[in-house]
DNA sequence: GAAACTGTTCAATATTTTTTGAACAGTCGT
DNA sequence: ACGACTGTTCAAAAAATATTGAACAGTTTC
């Protein structure tokens, strides 16, 4: 069974795409753990995401998981993060077994998927702690129950500024 | 030395303010740790707030830390940040030796100090970040050089607009 | 000035979150 | 159908973050 071409691997593809960074992508990358750090991404999210941002072809999982030196896992499940929210598409690439990824690089797109995925849910879920609250608050023993009535109200005018805020941000950041 | 007074404590003022929370009060301390959690502050900080955001009157240090049954350590830092963001004010009770505090309602303080105190610094260093990402992209060989330097220049425009979104924000929630 | 009290700091601890890696399920080519 | 390959999942390990509590410094009262 031994085959001429049973050890031809598949692997050396014409450019090793070396291992580890170059000083640009280094800084590029950084630059977006930061940011990830800011909204609250893990780290792993950043790296992935400044790496295909700056580079300039689409990568595979495995050129990912090489480049930045982190396991497939973090790779696989950071990927799954950032296509969910549209910052980095899946490009077909027709020479290729596997899949390579480019980085949406749109502020509108990625504005509006990171707010409607993160932001939008929270809103919702605060309606119905407000509407609890609220409930509570007509309750109230007396002595407190202006109080704290007109606190929920002024929660409640909150939740809207923030509600009508979304739209708005979306509109501002696009373009 | 055993004077009549030696033991007259100073503790039990007129209202105990009982230990633990109202149904009520931990609604809004849970609504609170969830926006807490939001944006990305620890959740003994959206607890302080929270407590004190439905308060009727202003509570010092020592009945946070009955009432909500965290450390004195904890509140004293938690305290500490919300100052500074200006998200709680002490005001001077004359009648009692420690400080109490209340919490500051109004969005638009609550937002521009957030914002002043967490975002605006992040542009800030993002700004030095961007210079030396630029200088590493003029400088990349040839076959990079175009695409790296105009996403370099997008991240500018990411970064201005980011900058100009600041105080918009902090006029739109403002009343 | 000592005792009682208030509030801060910080090293140790506990908790939460992220990352890893190995097992697995699915595909493709032969 | 088998073997090589790609990508996902998830329990365990590691890392990051928050909380505690005890020591301390500063006040006030007597």
């Amino acid at each position: 069974m031994a085959l001429a071409t049973e050890i031809a691997p598949r692997r050396p593809s014409s450019v090793p795409l070396l291992a580890g960074l170059s000083p640009l992508e280094s800084e590029a990358v950084d630059l977006f753990v930061g940011l990830a750090q800011v909204v609250g991404l893990p780290k792993s999210i950043g790296q992935i995401y400044g790496l295909l941002y700056i580079s300039t072809v689409p990568l595979s999982l495995d050129d990912i998981v090489e480049r930045l030196d982190i396991s497939k896992g973090s790779a696989s499940q950071g990927l799954k993060f950032l296509r969910s929210t549209g910052a980095v598409r899946a490009c077909d690439d027709h020479d290729s077994r596997c899949d390579h990824y480019e980085a949406e690089t749109g502020l509108r797109a990625l504005a509006s998927g990171f707010l409607k995925e993160q932001i939008e849910p929270r809103l919702e879920s605060g309606e119905g702690r407000l509407a609890r609250l609220k409930r509570l608050a007509v309750a109230a023993p007396a002595a407190e129950r202006d109080h704290v009535v007109q606190r929920v109200k002024q929660l409640e005018t909150w939740h809207s500024r923030a509600a009508g805020l979304l739209p708005l941000l979306i509109r501002f950041l696009g373009k």
